[in-house]
This record gives C-alpha cells, structure tokens and sequence, in this order.
DNA sequence: GACCAGGTCCTTG
DNA sequence: CAAGGACATGGT
C-alpha cells in the first residue's frame, strides 16, 4: 500500500467524523445482529428490519432457534429481503457452524479474532464484508467493515486499492478501539447513501480531497 | 419499465 | 485474478 493512501484516508476519516459525529448505527443483541449481517447483503437496512420484525414475531431471532426452526418459516420471514431462499439457507448454516463449533453465540467469548474470523469465513454465505460485520456489531471485535460504499469512496478519492488493502489501511490509520470502527463504517456509509449518487458526486463532501 | 440495493458463490476467459 | 451471471424483493 502506497503511504500517500493512508494519509488520504486518514484526512478522509476525520472528515467525516467532524461532518457526521455520532451515529446510532447497527444496534440490537448479539444474535439479531449477526442475522442482520445475512439479510442485509445486496439489500437496504429498512426491508432488513422489517424481516426482523417477522422473525420476532416467529420468535425465530437467535441462532438456536433459526438451528432448530422450520425453513419454511425462515424463508416467510424474510421475503421481503430478496435473495429469500439462498439467504435463508445461509443462516440455517450461520446457525449450525455456530452451535456446532460453539455451542452458541456465548462460546465464541474467548475466541481471539483473527482466528474467529477464519472461523466465519468457513461458513457458506458469509464472505468477507458479512464476517467483518458480525466481529465489528455483533461481537464488539476490531475488525473493520470494508463494503461498496468504502471502495467507491477509496476510488473517488484517487485511492486504487481494492477491499483487502483498504482494509488493512483503514485499520492502521483507526484507534485500535471497537467504537470508533463502528462509528467510521457508519460514517463511510452515510456519505455514500448522502453524495455518492452519481448526479451529487460534484457536491460531494469530500471534494477537497480530490486531484 | 429500467435500475439499484450496506454480497456471495460459481463458472469462464 | 477479473469479469459476468444467478439469486429476488422493494423502492425510486
């Protein structure tokens, strides 16, 4: 990685920190956060919340009951995010690895985070960007949340690495602190929801940084 | 009606 | 490795 793109993303982080501030981003119990993290691939937050409600209502949340639940009534539940039958297949197998392996969410305590999230990565259906989300608002780990949203940013920026670097240098630049990984992914995605649309890319917040 | 949304997997070149 | 298609509903 080049030492002029940490130094991009450094002044590009407290940015938007400065623009932003706080954010109430992503809270919820551990379980309900990790089902989250599957329902909201390639899908808007509030279809997401919205299936939640019905797997409330199923009393379908956590992952014992998703290990042990009809998939039938899973697949209901969650229509309403698409991807509904492969997504409802991707948290019968989240469910599965995790009682398996764990005997449920509690037993991953103790469990250090890069081992975890080689761990994660096993499961089918969970890539990178869903692993990183589990560890950073599920488990309250530092393992920093990489999606679209961060890459567009990075390129219209004039910073060409691709996720896995961006990774790397997001988290040397961020104080190695749970909240302000959390807060900098909220921060990333509400400037892309706010002035990454191709029309407002020319008002964007950021467009100092250009050149 | 076209196009996109806080991805991942599988297949091809 | 990069690129393209499949998976699917809901909003603009």
């Amino acid at each position: 990685m080049s030492e002029s793109s940490s130094v991009k993303i450094n002044h590009i982080i407290s940015l938007l920190t400065d623009h932003f501030g706080e954010l109430p981003w992503w809270p919820g119990q551990t379980d309900e956060v990790m089902v989250g993290a599957i329902l909201t691939q390639q899908t808007r937050w509030e279809n997401v919340e919205r299936a939640l409600v019905h797997l409330r209502g199923k009393g379908l949340c956590s992952l014992e009951a998703i290990y042990s639940g009809e998939m039938q009534e899973i697949e209901e539940a969650i229509r309403c995010t698409g991807f509904y039958r492969v997504k409802a297949r991707r948290l019968k197998s989240l469910a599965a690895h995790v009682m398996g392996q764990y005997g449920g969410t509690s037993g991953m305590a103790d469990i250090p985070t890069g081992q975890l999230r080689e761990s994660l990565l096993e499961v089918s259906g969970i890539g990178e960007e869903t692993a990183d989300s589990i560890l950073c608002y599920a488990l309250s780990r530092t393992s920093f949340v990489v999606d679209a949203y961060t890459e567009r940013m990075a390129q219209c920026m004039g910073v060409r690495e691709r996720r896995g670097e961006l990774k790397s240098i997001i988290e040397g630049v961020l104080p190695k602190d749970n909240y302000s990984y959390r807060q900098t992914h909220a921060h990333i995605v509400e400037y892309g929801k706010k002035f990454c649309g191709q029309k407002r890319c020319s008002e964007c917040i950021l467009l100092s940084l250009k050149g």
